[in-house]
DNA sequence: CTACAAGTTCGATGGATATCGAACTTATTC
DNA sequence: GAATAAGTTCGATATCCATCGAACTTGTAG
């Protein structure tokens, strides 16, 4: 049975543990995950997610979060937003974000 | 109290959890890690630990793993050897290191 | 004491990547 | 439709870091 792509919402697998690693390596990576993780449903408009760096350099970010399969990105109303999947990467590696996430900052 | 440092056992504390996950998320020292993981005592001869690089390369990741707070020099009978130190990580950070020890490879 | 083995340290190098600014895309608003 | 706002893409740059080889250290064996 095919799945349906006519919605266009591609999810990619998440990717190798090794690449979701280094995803949540990055200082500036791990705190847009932990404002997903505080925000409602996880999601969150690109601009609420950083601080003190271009958008051009956020939105690289982004990618490379969405690329290990961490984050999704929406159009909800317009906007962009980025979803956290943290069901999925709790699927994949069990344990391994929530207990990042419940670590002290 | 003063802790007793004569025996130059000089542990020092595990490091920021970037500092941890950065050490982690290279694929030659999360193998490293594995391999001292699945050791007697979580303690391992260096040149049991890698293959495929040079000896000097090894060392240098030894250091990375060290000053990430995650694993410990010791020398026993004149062998230098490396452990894992699982139950200071654990402390530091509940769960993340047991989580991605046993998540599949 | 010499030779060898195991690790470390030191420079040097190449590749990966974090960052930026500018140009482009797409919606929304006036 | 023009103007603004939010993100993305693209080049360019600079920094970080994984890797190597060579020299050094230390301990063991002969």
């Amino acid at each position: 049975m095919e799945a349906d792509l006519s919605k266009s919402s591609e999810l990619i697998p998440v990717g190798p543990l090794q690449q979701v690693l280094a995803a949540l390596a990055d200082p500036v990576r791990l705190e847009m995950v932990r404002r997903l993780a505080d925000a409602e449903d996880s999601t969150a408009a690109c601009s609420l997610l950083y601080d003190g760096i271009g958008k051009s350099t956020a939105s690289h970010h982004f990618k490379t979060l969405r690329e290990a399969g961490v984050t999704q990105r929406l159009v909800e109303e317009g906007q962009t937003h980025q979803r956290l999947r943290t069901d999925d990467v709790e699927g994949a590696y069990p344990g391994v974000l929530t207990s990042i996430l419940s670590s002290p900052r």
